[in-house]
DNA sequence: CGCTGTGATACTCGGTCGGTATCACAGCTA
DNA sequence: TAGCTGTGATACCGACCGAGTATCACAGCG
């Protein structure tokens, strides 16, 4: 009576973010009879309405705002629980393994350094690298597809989570070679930013939709292949350059924050084999 | 298929924790035979054994120890979300309200000063006062007890919340005004480790069931009579000056670590209220 | 060799979950 | 204003699942 089961959380998620039973059932791959029931008697079983039904569509009260956000916090821990017990049981009497989530193509050198460090270890186990998408790690540490994550101050957040800083480095402008602003000795972000012919990329992801005029990009690579076409221009820290086409200038930017990698990790864990792995990444 | 029930997670924990069926049913409230099903539909559903039954008890397996971690974890986010959601449910309609956990006796200045301070912005919310047992104040955040806690850095540990740091004080140490010790301008932490007659008090509570000498306390009164009646010697921040009785007498460490007062609270809290009781509390 | 204590199994019953059909109601439109 | 449309709620039913009781299978022990 004073608890609640992972589906209801998971139904009032559905119907908190559609706001709209039918579409919500839909996505829940039920009929929306049965859902209405459900939230129903979630609502009972809280002796709260979280939801104000106008004759026209759904909208939230206080108390459902505040369901959603904590629902998902519990939801993200269930299923980062599952998988990790399922992780943890597919391989046991094996070698442990760890994953380690990092944003596609960053990372080389520290990564690299990283991996030879522990593998050195003695009694080092497996490290799985899990390339991800643009700050796509904090969720994969929340809900257990990963156990351990490379980030970058400023860009994520560190909020909920334990962290060692491993390395500081400048951020510096990659731009077409052929550009005029290449032959700059540094740059600042004004400099950069209303070249017309050269407007900023905007990563597609949830951070921003901010409608900006520079192209979606998805990817590094694409990323590389515009700016090689001349494109568009980029910002990023200075060990990008080890990832540089011909095509490319790195021009140092005299006012952008300096970034901070991170090793980050959830902060309840208490595994022997990350306790090395962090040990390992802050002697670097 | 891929997730998990809370009640199944509760059913788990609750055996891995007494390593015993029938114990583990009668703490549940059900019957032994339901709950032997239960662990096997969870360990069908995940794929993965959790138990060892060995014909003389029960033992974890190493996938069973991540699930009694990951799972504890879990059942306190969705604890969380249902006491907040009920909280927020409560008061619809009048003030908002935040509970602050503080460790009973302790911070009394800087509550005062904190919450006089807060009560005098425009829009305030009632802050309730939760006083919380030694240590307890971390489980009340993770569980949805509290919204916002003060806590002693190095005493807790700050962990998977998100603070800010209040203060830092020195330690002294509080002993009967009688003792000869309470001559003395300066000590070390030595000095009061091995006295015979007073015995250092051990806190109750889960930290350390270390079976010292000294009496066992549960609370900060109950500490300061000991004390005035000469049986027993305590560390404190300077702060703690304020309760002292005419027995007590307070002793400046040399060595001791200072300790820094935090204002805490759940990583993943976006509420308006909450987020101007830190900016109160960060300017005092 | 039986007793004790352990967890698993067999079987039954009741609640609940999910489905289909239908209702009640607001807003629109002809 | 009558009817259509889209919304969520209700009625009813079947199937499954969770919980209970009774019992089993087995190891350790006197």
């Amino acid at each position: 009576m004073d608890t609640v089961e992972i589906r209801e959380l998971r139904y009032f998620i559905a119907v908190a973010d559609e706001l709209h039973f039918g579409r919500a059932a839909e996505r829940l791959g039920i009929a929306q009879p049965p859902l209405s029931r459900a939230i129903q008697q979630l609502e009972r079983r809280l002796g709260v309405t979280l939801l104000e039904r106008n004759r026209r569509g759904v909208s939230l009260t206080g108390a459902g705002e505040i369901l959603l956000q904590e629902g998902r916090v519990a939801l993200d821990a269930t299923a980062a629980a599952v998988r990790r017990t399922r992780r943890a049981g597919r391989q046991d009497g094996s070698r442990d393994r760890l994953v380690l989530a990092v944003k596609a193509g960053a990372f080389h050198e520290l990564l690299n350094k990283l991996l030879d460090a522990y593998a050195a270890e003695p009694g080092a186990a497996e490290i799985e690298v899990l390339p991800s998408g643009t700050c796509e790690q904090e969720d994969m540490l929340r809900d257990g597809r990963a156990d351990v994550a490379l980030m970058h101050t400023p860009y994520n957040s560190l909020t909920g989570f334990d962290s060692v800083a491993l390395m500081t480095e400048a951020q510096v402008a990659i731009l077409p070679a052929r550009h005029p602003l290449a032959e700059r000795k540094t740059l600042s972000l004004n400099d950069i930013a209303d070249v017309p012919d050269l407007p900023l990329a905007r990563w597609a992801g949830k951070d921003t939709h901010a409608p900006g005029p520079g192209p979606e990009i998805h990817d590094q690579t694409q990323l590389a292949q515009l700016i090689a076409l001349g494109r568009t221009v980029a910002v990023f820290p200075e060990s990008a350059r080890t990832w540089l086409w011909e095509e490319h200038a790195a021009v140092p930017l005299s006012d952008a924050p300096p970034v901070t990698t991170h090793i980050v990790w959830p902060a309840h864990s208490r595994s022997r084999v990350l306790a090395e792995l962090i040990r390992t990444a802050s002697r670097l």
